[in-house]
DNA sequence: GTCTATAGATTGATAGAC
DNA sequence: GTCTATCAATCTATAGAC
């Protein structure tokens, strides 16, 4: 890469304190990196050679963007907490209740599949007694889930869903849509190579939407 | 601890290829502290230190039972996958479908609030890409599986199930079931202080099994 | 069987040349 | 901004006294 060049071009009256080109994009490749190994091994079981030498730098090259390992994980944490609020952040109360849980799950699922290392990036977060996020669990997400709770229960009330206790409701579509991205190297061994396959995603969401729908589903 | 004493009561003719009382104990006391340590930092992020300083002992004993940190690791899996089995072996062909899986959930619900570290354990070493144990999730876990998605399979097609795809009808139960124990930290921030009170568990049970069971309950 | 001491390897982080 | 070299701490595992 030639440093000079590449910012020469882009940047006039560079600022100090913004980032240059070349630092965003070596920012950008260390969180890429960094999300792939601490999702596999979690914070304690990775190590900055292994960032390093995935993001194809030295390991006081990457230390010169993130002083210390806790910074990388701090900054992959936090770039996925938004991705990690919005689907249920979008349930809307003034929709069909069936509806809206049906794109609800259709969006976790495609999230789970699409981005199968942040469900696993929380996963070990998690076990591991979620000693970064904790405060994010028990301030942000513990608001939006007692909203949303209430929705749910709302809609209940009004006859709208079968009787259900609104937060067991949402910890079951967690797990179960999650579980297809932090377990998918189980569901490899069960299903074999017809995970990944076309119709796999497709099958996987007419199953988990037909059993959760129809066990909400208002009764007469 | 006596141990000239111990042995002397309980062993006559001890057999040298036979551990005695004392080794038995010992490695008791360090698979307990093993599988607390293991379940929460996963293999690698785990320390031999840890473990020793939990069971109560010093690191070079702790070696003297266990020559290596891998030894400990796969005593502690291989204690667990039996227990992690049983439940799914004794789903009953010949019984009724729904009361069946509805003894499976409430039996994968008691294990993951009864044993929550074996259920750590296993998310732990599947989430680091299963090095330990892909052969037993491709050999035994698999065949298992297999079998048991046959039996739910052919209620299927017997009318006393809905249409559901067996494989991930079970995928399903133990996303949600093993959920309470892996995500406990989650659930906890979320929930408050309700978890671990006395009703808890049933309340869990009784929302878990409402919706699952009207999921898959065949339809006139 | 249990301990202290320590070897040998890995790891997080820094120094300093370019 | 990037590199080589290296320090200091941590970690697995062993040696050897008791």
């Amino acid at each position: 890469m030639d440093v000079k060049t590449e910012t020469a071009v882009d940047s006039l009256a560079e600022d100090e304190r913004q980032p240059t080109r070349i630092q965003a994009i070596n920012r950008g490749i260390i969180l890429d990196a960094a999300l792939d190994v601490f999702s596999v091994h979690g914070f304690k079981g990775s190590t900055v050679d292994q960032i390093a030498e995935r993001a194809g730098m030295s390991k006081p090259n990457l230390l010169y963007y993130y002083r210390r390992k806790r910074d990388i994980y701090a900054a992959v944490l936090e770039l996925t907490l938004d991705a990690w609020l919005a689907p249920l952040e979008s349930l809307d109360p003034d929709g069909d209740p069936i509806e809206e849980l049906r794109r609800y799950i259709s969006k976790k699922l495609e999230l789970s599949a699409e981005r199968p290392e942040a469900s696993r990036l929380f996963a070990n977060e998690i076990l591991a007694g979620a000693p970064a996020i904790g405060g994010f669990l028990s301030t942000r997400l513990k608001r939006l889930v007692q909203a949303k709770a209430a929705v749910i229960g709302q809609w209940v009330s009004e006859g709208r869903l079968a009787p259900v206790d609104p937060h067991h409701l949402i910890f079951m579509i967690w797990a179960t849509t999650q579980h297809y991205a932090d377990f998918d190297v189980q569901v490899r061994a069960i299903l074999g190579e017809q995970v990944g396959k076309p119709g796999f995603r497709e099958q996987t969401a007419q199953a988990v939407l037909s059993i959760i729908l129809n066990g909400i589903r208002p009764r007469p």
